[in-house]
DNA sequence: ATTTATTAATGGTAATACCAATTTTGAAAA
DNA sequence: TTTTCAAAATTGGTATTACCATTAATAAAT
């Protein structure tokens, strides 16, 4: 039976909460925008505050906008994080750079052995090339914060195992977008990015060996000089 | 100035937010499993139904539970078609067992280093009561998969490590749920069981005695036994 | 035993009051 | 007048209570 479609009861906090949405989508509210005190709006829609937070809520947990106790309620600034799912993990858990560094220690410290077992010569001129960029834009005064990115996707990809490589795009991705400001502090002395280099340069060796536990070693250590940086400079 | 810390003055949401997404992580709320009705869980917290409702709410629009007008809230299951967090769906598809192994030794031995030394009691309760639960349900004739998850995850709060926690977390969702039939062989042999229980019990020693090396060595030969018995079978 | 009406259970909305953080206001002090 | 600072007004967060809407469970009628 059943001939009559059912007419869609949509609650009503889906309509406010529609509403809403495409205001901020199509820009009426632009970033930054302050929105109505909750109870204006919900006198001038005719509908409890209840419903209304419960509507503004899913926005909070979106990301669209932000609460401020007090203050009131903000449409979010366009945020490139938001695209990135290790950002939105990491901002939803407020986890730290620690946090980051310490899985990047289980993920990369296994590539990097793997990478020793697997790097054909495609992936070892990418590390080369990677190596030598850094240096290159370290020589003109810049960061070389790219090349370095470009050095641990190389050994990603030399792991040949898709599924890492994927995670690994991800992860540097919000590393670009996400931390840059942090990763700042360690690209500002010239004497870290040597030795960032040097690094970089004995995973490579192990892994041209063909020496897994020594490029895993290696990348341990490379890691925990990271991890180290950040500790110290917070006293 | 400002030499005090600020008390992190968490929301009374945000703690119940946290406590209801912990349970559905650790797998102690299943897929499929009923919540407490509002009312009562408002009642036992302490906390006004308006707080439960809100924490709920995050959850729902986070696609981890789902609301059903007069029949209550159930756990959401788990959906590829859903939006991971991390867009490993589609690359599940293309990895292999052994990518999905090689990525988790990467990630879950480290974990388990971490967990020896941060554990607290909660976390080795969690795990304790993992083993049992595996331990009654294959006495049962029924094949152990959820306990085993729980184990795995248990290891992975015990690392406090927010990131780690939500990777690992999607990882069981999305990715184990591809090679969830695979898996099926590894679990038919009742002898094979028995050595992953072992091994369980071997990994939580070592992280009880606080030996992170120790743990994780024996999460490495855990996860290489897994491994070792795909090899075995594909000839 | 089947069907139907009633009741209970449970999520959704409303209304009101008060708490907590922030801003604004306005009077007192300089 | 300008600055300071305390009181009041704003605004989001929580609590309470009541009632609506949907579904499940129960009792009553056939």
């Amino acid at each position: 039976m059943n001939l009559l479609k059912p007419i869609q009861q949509q609650k009503i906090s889906d309509q406010v909460f529609e509403q809403l949405k495409e205001l901020i989508f199509r820009g009426t509210l632009k970033p930054g925008e302050k929105l109505m005190p909750e109870r204006v709006m919900a006198d001038s829609m005719n509908v409890s505050r209840t419903t209304i937070r419960n509507a503004i809520g899913r926005l909070v947990t979106m990301g669209l906008v932000v609460h401020k106790q007090g203050k009131g309620t903000f449409v979010a600034m366009p945020d490139p994080k938001r695209d990135n799912p290790f950002a939105l993990a990491m901002t939803a858990q407020n986890a730290s750079i620690y946090d980051l560094l310490e899985v990047r220690m289980g993920l990369e410290c296994v590539a990097a052995a793997l990478a020793a077992d697997r790097a054909d010569d495609a992936d070892i001129s990418a590390m080369t090339q990677s190596i030598t960029e850094m240096e290159k834009e370290v020589q003109a005064g810049r960061l070389g914060t790219e090349a370095d990115t470009s050095f641990h996707m190389a050994v990603a990809y030399a792991t040949k195992n898709q599924l890492h490589i994927q995670v690994m795009k991800n992860f540097y991705d919000y590393l670009f977008h996400g931390i840059r400001e942090s990763l700042h502090f360690l690209y500002e002395d010239a004497q870290n990015i040597q030795l960032i280099l040097d690094q970089h340069k004995a995973i490579m060796t192990a892994i041209v060996n063909r020496a897994p536990e020594k490029a895993y070693e290696a990348m341990q250590q490379h890691i925990e000089f990271v991890k180290e940086f950040f500790k110290q400079r917070e006293k």
